[in-house]
DNA sequence: CAAAAAACTTAATCATGATTAAGAAACGAG
DNA sequence: CTCGTTTCTTAATCATGATTAAGTTTTTTG
């Protein structure tokens, strides 16, 4: 019985972890022993919608693979309002690389937008897998590398579209995605009042 | 004759290298051995006022770690106008990574603000450099983790902060800088007019 | 040093999108 | 399935910051 249970737990836990050593493999190559290493210093996590990966106060606890599902990060603003200045899908990373870094607390939200999950790979872990791994130092080296300009080029679409204009590039961009989370974030992502949104909405499709 | 201008050349180029020696070894360590490799596969340039490290339509050529002086990365807009969406200062390195990684045309101009100095890292030359020294992909980790949070950080003072807010906490962040560019740049880069930013100014200091 | 170019200022008018408020629709827990 | 909560819509008023245009100051260059 016991037997049985680990087992079907391991199983689950390597499989689970599938997605995560197909990302990373398209950037740096892992043997199989390698990636029961790594499979060994991590764990896989279900995180309810709604449910917080970190909240404001709290040092950042790991740096998150979402396996599948949405997250958003947010701050509470100087007055009430909830600023979300992230979105999180399937195969990103996401944490408050501060907090994380520093494991000194976050002012930010990590919040489950729908039923999850994520791989934890947590400070301590992390440390001794690049010690172990040195090729993980280039597989985030990339990833950093491309999280870094796609904030850039999102930067430039804040400086240069109007709010219709983002919205609708953003559409475009990420079709599914708009019918994934509620207006109210994405108005919120994209820098405009949910009533706003709803005006262009009510304009065409 | 030969001889002596050879050396005063090495000098220069060791000496010029300092800063990023310096900098690399705030992340990884770096023996001295390890470092005049890293120095036979760079090149130090001076760069004048307004002279262009990558223009739009060019493949970009380098990763460039500003050694001393100022660039502004900027985009021409759908009318005519452009749009500066960064700055680089001493100790940061600058390039459009999407280009200079996959080798293909920019969109985008990287121009030097005031008479500037940089290490410029090729492609070639960096791939081989990884190789040779491991730690360096550590330290460009550790680089693009930063820059990644910083603009997030950007991001969501671009969304949260009203324009005079915007220049204020600018100016405080960065208060020799202001004196640095041309107002008109720093009214593009915090995403408003060169009028406004004007207003803003009469109003107090 | 003088002329030309670049950068900055001021002010009037205009537009994008915020705020407020009330009602409608959709969703979720019991 | 229904009540309560959350989300979305509509519309009127308001404010931040854009646009335009003309004039002034500063910087650059011959």
């Amino acid at each position: 019985m016991k037997n049985k249970t680990t087992t079907i737990k391991a199983v689950s836990k390597a499989e689970s972890c599938v997605p995560l050593l197909h990302h990373i493999r398209r950037y740096v190559p892992l043997s199989d022993d390698e990636a029961s290493l790594l499979l060994d210093s991590i764990h896989f996590k279900i995180v309810n919608s709604k449910a917080f990966l970190l909240q404001a106060g709290q040092v950042c606890g790991g740096n998150y693979f979402i396996v599948n599902g949405c997250f958003r990060m947010y701050l509470n603003t100087d007055y009430g309002t909830e600023q979300i200045i992230q979105f999180g899908i399937d195969n990103w990373w996401i944490a408050d690389y501060t907090s994380f870094e520093q494991q000194r607390p976050s002012d930010r939200f990590i919040q489950a937008v729908e039923k999850s999950s994520v791989i934890v790979m947590e400070k301590k872990e992390q440390d001794v897998l690049f010690q172990k791994l040195p090729q993980l130092e280039r597989y985030f080296r990339i990833v950093f590398q491309r999280a870094y300009t796609a904030q850039l080029n999102r930067i430039h679409f804040m400086l240069n579209l109007s709010g219709e204009e983002r919205y609708y590039h953003f559409h475009n961009s990420f079709p599914d995605f708009v019918q994934r989370v509620p207006q109210y974030m994405l108005a919120s992502y994209l820098g405009f009042t949910p009533e706003f949104l709803s005006k262009v909405r009510a304009k065409r499709g």
